[in-house]
DNA sequence: CGGATTTCTGACCATGCGGTCAGGAAAGAC
DNA sequence: GTCTTTCCTGACCGCATGGTCAGAAATCCG
């Protein structure tokens, strides 16, 4: 596909900077929208020299998804088991409304995929995301029959979660648009999941 | 623009066969991605034929978008200030998801154009969308203040429901493949959202 | 019927795109 | 230094796409 591993210091600085670039404008114009002009000109080099260190718009644009996958899941696997599950389940919504407001731009690029079907990730949904989510929601489904937290469907509350604190950076603009001016979409979110969250999981 | 008033029946029919067509294709693939031929084919007639009846692809799109903004809002023009506060809102919650469960391409069409910014509905975010969302926030805030619901931001109420709604048809895919076939997501989504909304607006 | 109008089509064009290629410039090895 | 490898570019190609146009069918109207 791409260069495999790069050696030398110029590679890893021009790979860096394309992935960097294709993320920017990806995110922005979809996949089909986005030009190889537009990625190189962003990353600062020649279509042509980008094309040196990806053979393709689409390896360019797997690369970045699979890179995504798995640190958009690093705040789910870190719910423990052991912890106190209300303020477990808190710190994971905090967690997540982080991860999106400080990487709008990723979760754009999944919504994208997601939206088109997947059909760039299809697999992976299937052998990484539902394993790890079978997982989770087991261990939510056991604090809910142990009392610890009121009944819920364990599945549909990871949705909830994920729906909730993607929509502040997918919707940016909207959310702004109906705010108006002055007033911080993402600090308002985090009080206010905190409290919806709060009384849902309250046992 | 296009053809104002369709006068004939044939203008009638191809018209709104355009429209259906373009839809098709507009949210399975976004716009920059779709193409004339594409939705000729769908509508199941010639490129300039097709162009006979609309400007341009642009002016399909336009005419979709501000068609659907209009029907999307529906369900929250319904809320009524004079009705039972808890069960006005959970009543718009099943509107609501009812709706995107009866239009998930629509829904996608207008996740789409969001989150690219919305470049062709900006201002009627700001003329349609705001006010609209401004009244009805209001009239959740009295509730609130008469202590009929728990106390809530009434907007981030309002985004909370929609999120969680058109999760269910933005992101259908994903949904589906991490519940597992013979699930089935919008019936769980009904019962799911019944629970939360109705824990976190008891008074 | 016949003429006017609407509806439709095949052929065409200009543009922008993803991708290639031959070879020049830098950088590294010795 | 010189030779080799890596890095980079301008010019180019084939193709798909949005849109045009001259005129053929079909429909409407008397």
């Amino acid at each position: 596909m791409s260069i495999q591993e790069p050696r030398t210091r110029i590679q890893r600085k021009n790979h860096q900077a394309i992935l960097e670039a294709a993320l920017e404008v990806f995110a922005r114009s979809g996949f089909a929208a986005a030009t190889l002009d537009q990625i190189a000109s962003e990353a600062g080099m020649s279509k042509p020299n980008l094309l040196y260190y990806f053979p393709s718009k689409e390896a360019i644009h797997l690369t970045l998804l699979s890179q995504l996958m798995d640190t958009w899941l690093d705040p789910m696997r870190d719910i423990d088991p052991d912890g106190e599950p209300v303020e477990e389940l808190l710190a994971y919504v905090r967690r997540k409304l982080q991860m999106s407001r400080e990487m709008p731009r990723e979760s754009r690029l999944f919504a994208h995929e997601i939206i088109q079907g997947a059909p760039h990730m299809g697999p992976e949904l299937e052998t990484v995301l539902r394993p790890l989510v079978m997982e989770k929601a087991a261990i939510v489904a056991d604090w809910s029959a142990a009392g610890r937290i009121a009944t819920v469907d364990p599945v549909h509350l990871i949705f909830s979660i994920w729906s909730l604190t993607q929509h502040y950076a997918d919707f940016d603009v909207q959310v702004r648009k109906v705010l108006g001016p002055g007033r911080d979409p993402w600090d308002e979110a985090a009080a206010h999941l905190e409290t919806l969250f709060g009384r849902m999981l309250a046992p």
